[in-house]
DNA sequence: TGTGTGTGGGCAACGAGAGG
DNA sequence: CCTCTCGTTGCCCACACACA
């Protein structure tokens, strides 16, 4: 008989709790409640929780430790928005229903953004190759604590047989999931962007190892290192996302204008300002907008760039940033021409532009344009350069220089 | 070997100004 | 008011080389 005491503790158990807390979830998820992170593909966004995806995903914590951005969006290139949205319905609810002809993409995608209990499911596949595929054509895969089942709903009879035989029989042969180091390259990996810079996850989506991907200057390349990569995102980088509004009220705050008083895609009411603005409104109130890397434009000179179109908006933004001097007399790399050599002139190595503004420029634009490449938005700031620098060596006509004297 | 880069050259669109 | 000319700007292709 246990002793009676006023110490005695009394274990209070909420039986349903798991229940109920997964449930909850699901409803904020549903209506949007709290949600903090917005993830980008094909685009479309899905609205989710930092909490919930960082619990399922080791990849995303890191990601979200190392950008502490109130709601960051995650721009996630070569990831099919469906696959997606079943990720998130995977972590939401632990199951989700997936066509047998998705699964290894799916898997995949899964297995890059390192989702607990999909990853797990393809280090038990990659044990056993052996067995078939069935004929089954949906599954549904649940996450159980430690593991991860697959049940064929096709198959009425089937009771609670082992995840590993479950998979096996069912996942495809297991080269189209596991690649070497090599295949890695080839961009199945979804890479992904932090409000518009991309780190490219390697072959073991590590975050925070990889360089950004338009850092193609040599000194910030070598920032490659985990603690390197994660300053950068977090010290005063992590605003790479529009800074627009949601929604006209702000515009209305920021600029004390309609949103419909623009025409022709430029600042205010441009249309994709929508999905890429969740983010430090805050720096309206200065007039100067941020566009990542420390780099800051005023609102009145962002207005006047055209958006309607990512070359307008590259150019519009390097009128901004540079002069038409730096423009005329350097390149966006200060890598050499290549025809240096044989083009008899030998004309000298043009500097490089400053490169926090070209990766803001690129960072800003891809955050309007996530399927711009930045290399075409380099191209775009090569170009001006060189016309820049061909007006600066056009003659000057005679009526002006006698104008001048 | 594929990709990225800087530049030459050409073309088209646009606007301003002059002339009918 | 219309047309034409000219200059400016933007865009694209091609090329050769650097680089991973």
């Amino acid at each position: 008989m246990v002793e009676m005491s006023n110490e005695q503790l009394f274990c209070l158990r909420w039986n349903n709790f798991q229940t109920n807390f997964t449930a909850q979830f699901e409803t904020l998820r549903a209506e949007e409640d709290f949600v903090d992170v917005t993830l980008a593909c094909e685009g479309k966004r899905i609205k989710a929780h930092k909490l919930i995806l960082s619990a399922c995903s080791p990849y995303f914590k890191e990601l979200f430790k190392c950008n502490p951005c109130k709601h960051p969006i995650i721009f996630m290139q070569d990831v099919e928005y469906e696959h997606l949205l079943s990720l998130v319905e995977f972590m939401y609810s632990g199951e989700v229903n997936i066509a047998q002809a998705q699964l290894p993409n799916f898997l995949h995608t899964a297995e890059c953004l390192q989702i607990r209990g999909l990853t797990a499911a393809l280090q038990k596949k990659k044990s056993t190759e052996s067995e078939k595929i069935s004929n089954s054509k949906t599954m549904t895969l649940f996450s159980n604590e430690n593991n991860t089942k697959l049940k064929n709903q096709s198959r009425t009879n089937e009771s609670n047989s082992n995840f590993e035989n479950n998979l096996d029989e069912r996942l495809p042969p297991s080269k189209k999931i596991c690649r070497s180091s090599d295949q890695a390259h080839h961009s199945r990996d979804p890479p992904l962007s932090i409000d518009g810079v991309e780190s490219k996850p390697g072959p073991l989506l590590q975050p925070k190892t990889e360089p950004i991907e338009y850092f193609s200057d040599d000194e910030i390349k070598t920032e490659t290192s985990p603690r390197a990569s994660a300053d950068f995102m977090s010290e005063g980088h992590s605003s790479y996302s529009m800074q627009g509004s949601t929604d006209t009220s702000v515009h209305h705050n920021q600029f004390g204008e309609s949103s419909q008083e623009n025409t022709q895609g430029s600042w205010p009411n441009r249309r994709y300002s929508q999905t890429l603005n969740e983010t430090n409104t805050r720096n309206f109130s200065s007039n100067r907008v941020s566009l990542g890397f420390g780099v800051e434009v005023r609102v009145d000179q962002l207005r006047g760039v055209k958006w309607n179109d990512y070359r307008k908006l590259t150019r519009g933004l390097a009128s901004i940033l540079f002069s038409h001097q730096e423009l005329a007399t350097r390149s966006v790399t200060g890598q050499r021409w290549s025809r240096y050599f044989s083009a008899g002139d030998a004309r000298p190595v043009k500097p490089a532009l400053d490169p926090a503004k070209i990766h803001a420029i690129i960072a800003y634009v891809r955050s309007v344009f996530p399927q711009v490449a930045a290399s075409h938005i380099k191209q775009v700031l090569a170009y001006k350069c060189k016309e820049c620098a061909a007006a600066v060596h056009k003659p000057v006509p005679l009526n002006s220089s006698a104008q001048s004297i």
